[in-house]
Parts: structure tokens; C-alpha cells; sequence
DNA sequence: TGTACATCAGTGAACGCGCGTTCACTGATGTAC
DNA sequence: TGTACATCAGTGAACGCGCGTTCACTGATGTAC
């Protein structure tokens, strides 16, 4: 049956926005198209009404988690929060234990950099905005973005807890 | 038929060699076991003579790469080249271009921070001779390692050229 | 030293499962008159 | 405003392919006597 155009807009989102989840917290390889519908409340083969392939979700995704992050950081930006606590944000325990709901650069940046043009488009569009939106020096931001998701990499494929603490410590610390 | 013990040892050396080259560049998932077994010169069935799983693997080639890396900290420490050249060595192009070839926390980290213990436990272990292998302060290394590893993850994402040169760059002016 | 035999790395066909994708079908929506 | 009909998001069964894994078999190696 034909279902109302309003809906479908808000269905199509709820798709993005539960695969980018999904991604983020399992890798792009281990979530299955009929999984990310199971969780938007769809059912599978609805999927290519509203994408051509996997790797377009995944595009889209992407693009969708990086807005996340560049929300994030554009609000630390205006309320002049400074770089301290934009790292104390970015470095913690939760960030670290929950890939699902934090920085699609930290979770998937190695999967980016394999995959297609269009998702590597994504990324590298996000991570533009992400480093202009600090509104400070554009290499000390970069440097920034690489130390901390340097970091987080690290804690997350450390499973000793004690070690995996140390490293977004030092980080912060070293980052002043 | 039966074949001498000594090949044996060398074949295994050989799968575990070139099944972490293949990961790096591509990632686990995207490389089969056939794939693997046909670089090292076997058929795919012997592959269990050799391993149990396909993850036994991942963790003997994630150990064998740490291994590699660990023996270029070294090195670099016992040359007293300083941390200047260690960086200028890690952040260039041929390692951002050639992850085959590269850093295995830079090339698997993000999908080690999901695999199985044994697979971290590789991990673990690597990093924490790697940042002993400098020598100098604990947390100095620890914080170089994070940059270091960001700024290569960050420049393989990007695919705007002038874009993906000037992280490693920015990455190596700040850490001086 | 020679002989008989058990071992086991390696081969290649086959299995079975899961996944991305396709497809015939549904029926309320939205449009044309 | 009412009526006829075309559209198309969504359903659920099915397809087909690739992959990890298994298995019957091979025959030179290494060992026991």
C-alpha cells in the first residue's frame, strides 16, 4: 500500500540516524541491512526504496555522524568553552565505552579509508567543518583532532583497564 | 601426503607474514581465508592445519605486526635518532599510501577496539613494548603514539590531496 | 641399515549459512477530471 | 465536492553468491623394530 509523504521523510532519517548508531558501534561489515530496518521498525526489503546499495547507507551515515560531531563542536566553539574542556568531553570513560553514540571519525576512520569516494566525501567534508568550526588556528586543530581520536582509538583496542585509562589521561594531560 | 617438518614452520611464518600485510591494507573482513592461504602458496583447506579459525589468525597477525613495529621503536631508540625523526619516519606519505605496509594500530586499532580478547590481548601487549621501546617518559610516548596514530587515520580518510598532506604535516610542526 | 607402517600437511570438492539484493504483490495516498 | 485510478512505500518470500569451514583422500616423511 501507498504510505503518507510525511512519514517516509521522517522513516528515511530514522534509518540514517539508527545504521550511523549501528556502524559506529559494530563496524560497517558487522550490521546487516536487515538489522538497521529491523531497528528503524521496518522491514528489510522496504531498505531500497530509500537507498540503491549498502555503501549508500553507509555514505549517508557518515555524513549524518559527522553532523553530530560538527554540531558538538560549533556549540564548545560559541560558548567559548576552550579547548580543555572540549578534550575533557572527547576523552572520557563514556565516550570511550560508547563508540555507538560518540565520534563516527574515531569509529570508523579506518573503514572510511577504504571504502568508496563517496564515503571518504562524507568524512572529509565533516572533518572540514569540524576544524573550522573551533574558530582557532587550523593546524592546532588539526593536531587536536588527531592526538584525540588517537586516543580514543588506543583505549578502545586496550582491554587492560588500567592501561586503557592511562591513555586519554596522558592525552589531556600533554594537550595542556 | 606428508611434508617435512621444517617447511612447515616456514609456510606458517609465511601465512601469519602475509595475512597481516593483507588485513593492513584491506582489513579482516574484507580478506578471505582463500585469499590469504593462495598469497602464502597453499590451497584454502590447509589453512586448518595451520589454524582453527579465521580469528586465530587475525591474532597471530595482529601479534606479528606489533612485532614488526615494536622492532622499529627500537631500533629507532637504540639509534638515538630522537622523536623528531621517529615522527618523520611514521607521518609521510609512503606509510599513509602503502598501510600494507604501515602501522597495525594505525591500519586494524578501530576493528581490534571491536574483536575477540585473544585479539586485544595482541594488541595490548604490542603497544605497550612499543612505548617502552622509546624509553623516555611514559606519558610523552603515550601522547606521541595517539597523535602519531591519528594523524596517519585522519590523511588515509581524506582523499583531497593538498587536504590529506597537510595533517601529517600539521601533526609533526606541533609535536616538534 | 633396511623394512613396514603410522602420521599428518596439504589438496580440492562440497557444505551450509548469512547476507545483499530482487520481485510479485498490497492498498492507502494523492491526483486528475 | 465526489469519483476513478495511478502511484509507490512497504511486505515477505526467494535468489544467488561468497565465505568460513569440513571432509575424504593423498603419499612422502619420520619412526619403530
Amino acid at each position: 500500500m501507498r504510505y503518507p509523504a510525511k512519514e517516509t521523510v521522517a522513516k528515511h532519517e530514522r534509518i540514517v540516524k539508527v545504521a550511523s548508531r549501528l556502524f559506529r558501534k559494530r563496524g560497517f561489515e558487522n550490521v546487516t541491512v536487515g538489522e538497521v530496518m529491523k531497528a528503524a521498525g521496518l522491514t528489510h526489503g522496504a531498505f531500497y526504496a530509500h537507498f540503491g546499495t549498502k555503501q549508500e547507507l553507509q555514505a549517508a551515515a557518515v555524513a549524518y555522524g559527522q553532523g553530530v560531531s560538527i554540531d558538538r563542536a560549533k556549540t564548545h566553539g560559541a560558548t567559548k568553552m576552550g579547548r580543555r574542556s572540549y578534550a575533557d568531553m572527547y576523552l572520557n570513560q563514556g565516550h570511550r565505552d560508547t563508540p555507538g553514540n560518540g565520534c563516527t571519525m574515531a569509529a570508523l576512520g579506518q573503514e572510511v579509508a577504504r571504502g568508496t569516494s563517496e564515503l571518504k566525501a562524507a568524512f572529509e567534508q565533516g572533518l572540514e567543518e569540524i576544524l573550522s568550526a573551533g574558530g582557532g588556528d587550523r593546524k592546532d586543530a588539526i593536531f587536536q583532532t588527531a592526538a584525540l581520536l588517537g586516543g580514543i582509538v588506543l583505549a578502545r583496542a586496550v582491554q587492560n583497564l588500567q592501561f586503557s585509562d592511562e591513555i586519554p589521561e596522558s592525552v589531556r594531560q600533554k594537550l595542556g
